[in-house]
RNA sequence: GCGGAUGUGGUGAAAUUGGUAUACACGCCAGACUUAGGAUCUGGUGCUUUACGGCGUGGAGGUUCGAGUCCUCUCAUCCGCACCA
């Protein structure tokens, strides 16, 4: 009977089904193991990235329930956001409709890889019972003070007609469709993550050597914390007069408080307050105004492109410690988001404001000696022209001076985060409502918990223009949750990101609770952190950030008590075709499908998780597939190699050399295992062991040995290619060999004599065969009558014996 | 510019604490079986040399009995951040 992959397939499917063989315990008493791939966007289709990451995954989960744990193995779907409303533009179809044919046509797909995943847990984040408790998450929030409503400068794609958070703008793009982000002043809702920034910076400590460094890295970059002074500039008398009186001041910040007497000029970015009074007066000269409205008008990655360029807005402040006057600048490189927008100069120890001063013949002056006369001067070094820091060091300066201003009451040490707090609406249609209502009398109000799920409407029309909700003729108009009287319902929608943030809490909630909780918190401190997480880079920033960001909150409303919501995490590589990533545009797509088909499912995965280790990238590679293939073929055409259902006694003293080295082939292929699980990842060793281990089975005939051989395989291939290591381990053994640990046993690996390498000054010269009961005088006469031909006309500086490996003796002409 | 990573055969890639570099697979070559083979099986396959041998992990040094692995410098590629005061 030769391999047949798509009769085996089905039937191990079926039979898991019936099964129910991949739940998880109720009971929350067993040791555990939480294993998540990323859940993914019912797109409509799986790619081969899809496969990739759920073959990873389910080996962990096999194989950890080979190890007697008890296994939370879940997927679900990822299921608002814009691609439903294109369909609906393009195609006129139904966004829900849309989205749930794809959900159940890709769960068919999924289904044909013999994935491990249970099957009652599975939701859409569409549900509308899932909205409802991310509705009650957001109303808490608010209550907390951590959600607020506020207009503001934000970046607007328009070409999905929607806002964009800070981390959703990647090199001045829409994340999602690549259209350049314009800026636009509207307001939105925001969840306070600043308020979190030290917490989610701290808590990276706990994630190292469990984490990728790079993504750790990306987020505390990401997140930018920098410590320094905060303090204000006192315009001069005229300087007020030319405002109008509107302004006595503004607030500079500096982490660089030890130049403060190296201070020449200071800029404010072009949106300051006191830039726009200037504007709006027709304080400054015509092509100043002009071009300072331009620069208002690009974003940051524009600017950043852009030469250095300022202009003198004809003010001056007075500096706090010398009482100089000091003239005021508006600059196209202060960024108006970060540290109150204006900034003091130093360009004798800054490159920037160096350039600048330069550029606009500013004057410089040095206040730090160190070890080169160059300026910009940014290293270490002494004060000097800094009057009573005289003398000291920069480093102690930069705390004096803060003492300093904190004394005098003119500043405050402060900190300053790059991180921005996270725009959370939408204005789009397939996406959770925001729960609030706006009445003329109370304001914002919050909806009742009572009243939620507050669900979209599905007699909507979408266009593509403006906000489908809004534009609905009734679903707006409500009563206000406090007074009663006619309000107006919320019409953003929240950004998707916010559903991936806690969904996997909600996978830990046993599927009888869902109508009654949103997250339960006993089995959710007994899940989580997931134990091992595993998905795409991309979303090293984004999801990832916000998810830590929305446990540490859920732990602080009290919905669980857990920290950090991903233990480890593997961050898996692409799936290349010729070097270029896969892609519809492209052209160069595998479709999963054709090659289940083609070659069934447990050749898909062998071969995605073979080609390459699995944090690297993966090119595809067919006939190497052909090889994955051959692989399988040949494993099962073995079985006919097995003499006894049961594993009996072998006398190691009696095997042939051949049938020593098989099993040490295989046993080796057994302790590969558990290292690569728990430690490496790297399947593809662990497959090569494996192959190993059957091309020396090849080479002897002991029926025992073959038994064991397989026996053992089986169970190590079954987390990879679960359908046909299943099907022949009941075939062969019942199954017995899938249900029991498997023990190293030592005696395999005791060798009737060991081979040492002979190193002659330190070069690879012969082999001899030694007892393994031999004493290292032993080993060293025998080394030295093998090597006698290069001894000759040596002495012998130094003798080296590595156990088991080498003897090496260093030596020197007569 | 800053930060992170990676450089090993024709290709994808292996290599505990420094201890026989290139396991495993693909490809290629030769052979077997075949009417045929893009099927299957067997053997071979780093470079160089007639041979003994020599040389080989991006490059140059260093430490060591011994370096792909550790140290210093350097080159290349990829990724992330990018005027953050």
């Amino acid at each position: 009977m030769s391999y047949n992959p798509s009769e085996i397939e089905a039937k191990w499917q079926k039979k898991w089904d019936n099964e129910k063989a991949f739940e998880p315990d109720e009971g929350l008493d067993r040791k555990k193991k939480y294993i998540l791939s990323m859940f993914p966007f019912p797109s409509g289709r799986l790619h081969m990235g899809h496969v990739r990451n759920y073959a990873i995954g389910d080996a962990f989960a096999r194989y950890y329930r080979k190890q007697d744990f008890n296994v939370l193995h879940p997927i679900g779907w990822d299921a608002f956001g814009m691609p439903a409303e294109n369909a609906a533009i393009k195609n006129g179809r139904d966004p829900k409709e849309w989205t749930y044919s794809n959900i159940d046509y890709m769960r068919k797909e999924l289904n044909r890889l013999g994935l491990s995943f249970s099957k009652t847990r599975e939701f859409a984040t569409c549900d509308e019972l899932y909205t409802k408790w991310e509705q009650e998450f957001i109303i808490k929030m608010f209550e907390e003070g951590l959600l607020y409503r506020e207009s503001a400068t934000i970046n607007w794609c328009n070409d999905c007609h929607t806002v964009l958070a800070n981390e959703q703008v990647e090199d001045g793009c829409c994340w999602r469709c690549d259209n350049p982000v314009e800026l636009k002043e509207m307001p939105g809702y925001y969840l306070d993550i600043i308020k979190y920034a030290d917490d989610l910076l701290d808590d990276l400590k706990q994630l190292e050597g469990k984490w990728p460094q790079q993504v750790l890295t990306m987020q505390e970059n990401w997140i930018g914390k920098s410590k320094g002074l905060e303090f204000e500039l006192k315009l001069s008398d005229s300087s007020k007069a030319k405002l109008g009186g509107e302004f006595d001041s503004f607030t500079v910040f500096t982490t660089r408080p030890d130049t403060i007497y190296g201070v020449t000029y200071t800029a404010l970015a072009p949106e300051h307050p006191i830039c726009k009074y200037l504007l709006k007066n027709n304080l400054l000269d015509e092509d100043v105004s002009s071009r300072l409205v331009e620069i208002s008008n690009m974003t940051e990655i524009e600017r950043a492109k852009e030469d250095k360029e300022g202009y003198d807005l004809g003010l001056s402040v007075i500096h706090p410690l010398t009482g100089e006057e000091i003239p005021v600048w508006s600059a196209n490189f202060v960024l108006a988001s970060y540290g109150g927008g204006a900034v003091m100069s130093v360009p004798a120890h800054d490159e920037r404001d160096f350039d600048f001063a330069t550029k606009y013949k500013l004057p410089i002056k040095r206040v730090i000696v160190g070890k080169d006369d160059e300026l910009p001067y940014t290293k270490e070094g002494t004060l000097e022209n800094s009057d009573e820091l005289n003398g000291i060091s920069n480093i102690d300066a930069k705390k004096d001076v803060i003492a300093l201003f904190e004394a005098k009451k003119l500043g405050r040490g402060t900190t300053n985060y790059k991180l921005r707090n996270w725009g959370i609406s939408r204005q789009r249609y397939w996406g959770a409502p925001i729960p609030f209502v706006h009445c003329d009398d109370c304001g914002l109000v919050a909806e009742k918990i009572e009243n939620l799920p507050i669900a979209l409407p599905e007699d909507v029309e979408i266009t593509g223009e403006g906000n489908p909700l809004d534009k609905h003729p009734t679903w707006k108009y409500c009563s206000c949750p406090k007074c009663g009287k006619d309000a107006k319902r919320e019409t953003d929608t929240l950004d998707t990101f916010v559903e991936s943030s806690w969904y996997q809490f909600r996978y830990a909630t046993n599927p009888n609770k869902w109508n009654s909780v949103g997250i339960d918190k006993e089995e959710a401190n007994y899940w989580l952190g997931v134990d091992q997480y595993i998905g795409g880079i991309e979303h090293a920033i984004l999801h990832l950030l916000y998810a830590r960001f929305f446990t540490k909150v859920l732990r602080d409303l009290g919905y669980h008590d857990i920290d950090e919501p991903f233990n480890n995490l593997l961050t898996q590589g692409m799936v290349l075709m010729d070097g270029a990533k896969m892609s519809k545009s492209k052209g160069n797509t595998i479709d999963p499908d054709a090659l289940v088909d083609k070659y069934g499912a447990d050749t898909a995965r062998l071969f995605t998780l073979f080609a390459a280790p699995p944090t690297k990238e993966l090119e595809w590679n067919d006939s190497a597939v052909e090889g994955a293939f051959r692989f399988i073929k040949k494993l099962y055409d073995r079985k006919s190699k097995v003499a006894s259902r049961t594993l009996l006694d072998i006398d190691q003293s009696k095997l042939t050399k051949e049938s020593k080295l098989a099993r040490v082939k295989v046993y080796e292929a057994l302790q590969k295992s558990t290292d690569v699980y728990e430690r490496t990842f790297a399947f593809n060793t662990l497959i090569a062991s494996c192959m190993e281990a059957l091309n020396a089975l090849d080479k002897q005939d002991n029926k025992d040995v073959w038994t064991e051989g397989m026996y053992i395989m089986l169970n190590l291939l079954e987390p990879i290619v679960p359908h046909v290591a299943t099907e022949l381990s009941e075939m062969l053994f019942d199954r017995e060999n899938l249900r029991v640990q498997i023990d190293v046993k030592d005696e395999v690996f005791v060798q009737d004599s060991i081979a040492y390498m002979v190193m002659i000054g330190g070069k690879k010269r012969t082999e001899i065969e030694v007892a393994p009961s031999a004493s290292q005088e032993e080993i060293l006469t025998l080394a030295k009558e093998a090597g006698a031909k290069w001894l000759d006309g040596m002495s012998i500086v130094k003798e080296i014996v590595v156990p088991n490996k080498l003897v090496n003796l260093a030596v020197k002409p007569n």
